[in-house]
DNA sequence: TCTAATTTGTGCGTATGTATG
DNA sequence: GCATACATACGCACAAATTAG
């Protein structure tokens, strides 16, 4: 590895000693396993300072090119120097909506970006965990950090310009960059566009249970009910609740949504006319769900793709997803 | 005691030492009473130095794992070990039925254990890439090959005992461990356990487009086809297809589930009536979807589980993971 | 009893990457 | 860019306990 005339170009030192083993990796010289001249002794042959050395073989390392070990030194991890970024991804959980937008990160990140996903589920421990683990490995940090609690420590650990929060902003992150749903207002917003629709139905049941679920939805939700004088109800669980007719239902997850559409069913009420029902969060299937499910969801390929967006763009903005009512025929 | 892959690793080379032993004492290898080979030994064995061994052994004194005896040695004083669980797991992609395996792997382990997420994107050279860097980390690795050629290099590079195939059997990998779908004996089946209902059909049709696809589901079709004397067609895509009065579909993939049902709607055909669907791979809201679609699946919950099973008690099986047909009223 | 070899235990020096200010 | 503290890794020297001959 040879670096040459510091002095006569432009470039910042860090980049060009980042050029020139890039270049050594695709001549050949350097190879899979190699293992680099430690800092100390680039530091000496070329009169830089030490923390210049770091610098570069740290970019090398956020796109995974290289890594390191304690006490032994830097070595090649791959020889495909395209690779131009690494994203470490955190989510809750896996759903199926998740998969629209992961999908469509991906797709719109182009080929030479690896991502790596984990799930906290909800969990600060295993939260806290994953992120300390892979400080330093990646290039970009995307966290959803959901309604976890105490979370602004183990995320400053993260360098700042590189770390996205996602789906809910966080009242301990509101310095970060974010894509956030808007809960409160898309429900609020979606309930009144479906409002013709709801008005026919004596009484709104919201099923909120999960701890898990942001409490915007509820507001949202209760605020659209009261500006419109409207009967409703919040229920936690469909157990022992006999559907009634006259009743539109508004259920977040899609176990619930069976469980009433087979309710419904055996109630042997007709959905639309004697009953509605909305759904949360849209995947491909609710289109043919009994006929079509209306459903307020955010657009998660939009979100996807914003992501990418903003990352690819090295931007730091505030963007709140939009969100609607599809309208279906369950209402 | 085996300690393999020190230079791949980024674990430190003392941790490995720690864990190998555990590993020994775990599986039986080492006793309680037993003597440990000497830090000489060991050092000069492994080419190590000295102090690295000494750190190990330490570490596991502390732990009250083993003890030692100036001018003797060391040696096993318990057997109690509360092994760490690390997994690795590799997933061709997201998608939806994941989800219920993913899940329900998790249920089944407990709580102290760690599983991080990958997906290899049907590349070969993500693959590699993902095992190469994660070898020495994990304890155990659940690898989804699909229908990837020349895995076998690479995942040698991993502890034999340690690695776990999971969906499809791959001819390359046939020494380790798998659950497995037995995609042509599966569809074979199921369309034999609806064949009464099928042979009201003038025509099976089968979509089978995806590269991604196991060939078996392709075998399977035209076996049962064959063997019953039905006619049948197999196409690649949807797209200039018109369904037709007696044909009964066969769709692999949600997207094309939900093409064929709108255009089942559209030439106004009334569906079990006029024209059958079967889908592949089950999930929730296929219970609900146009009043229910008969599904053939395997039963992916009970493929988390029994891969629960398999890890925690160290198993090293093969075993067909059952599926059936789900009937519902789109046949 | 003496000796030599082996083993653990300890201390010191050097080198590496990591983290902080 | 510099300084400092820390964890890991390697190598050497020596002391103390054990064992074998």
């Amino acid at each position: 590895m040879e670096i040459v005339n510091f002095k006569e170009s432009s470039a910042p030192k860090y980049k060009q000693i980042v050029a020139a083993i890039e270049d050594a990796i695709v001549k050949g010289k350097l190879k899979k396993g190699d293992q680099l001249p430690s800092l100390n002794v680039v530091k000496e042959k070329y009169n830089l300072s030490r923390d210049t050395v770091i610098n570069a073989f740290n970019e090398l390392k956020n796109r995974g090119i290289i890594h390191s070990v304690v006490g032994k030194g830097y070595f090649v991890s791959s020889e495909d120097i395209v690779l131009e970024k690494k994203i470490f991804l955190l989510f809750d959980e896996l759903n199926s909506f998740k998969e629209d937008l992961y999908n469509s990160f991906l797709q719109n990140l182009g080929k030479n970006t690896q991502v790596d996903l984990f799930f906290h589920h909800f969990n600060i421990d295993v939260f806290n965990r994953l992120i300390h683990d892979n400080i330093g490995n990646y290039s970009s940090y995307i966290i959803m950090p959901a309604n976890l609690k105490n979370v602004k420590v183990t995320v400053e650990n993260l360098p700042k310009d590189k770390v996205y929060i996602l789906d809910q902003a966080h009242k301990e992150l509101e310095d970060y960059p974010v894509i956030y749903q808007n809960f409160e207002k898309d429900i609020f917003n979606g309930l009144l566009s479906g409002l013709e629709k709801l008005i026919k139905y004596e009484k709104l049941v919201l099923l909120f249970a999960k701890e898990k679920q942001p409490k915007g939805i509820l507001k949202g939700f209760q605020l659209f009910c009261h500006t419109h004088n409207l009967n409703f109800e919040v229920i936690n669980t469909l157990e022992n609740r006999l559907p009634k007719k006259g009743e539109v239902y508004f259920v977040l997850d899609d176990k619930n949504l069976i469980r009433i559409i087979k309710k419904i069913k055996t109630a042997q009420l007709i959905l639309t006319k004697d009953i509605g029902i909305i759904s949360f969060n849209d995947s491909l299937l609710k289109e043919v769900v009994a006929n079509g499910i209306t459903t307020i969801s955010t657009d998660f390929n939009l979100m996807g793709e914003r992501l990418a967006e903003m990352i690819l763009n090295n931007q730091q903005l505030k963007i709140e997803n939009p969100s609607k009512l599809i309208l279906r025929k369950s209402i």
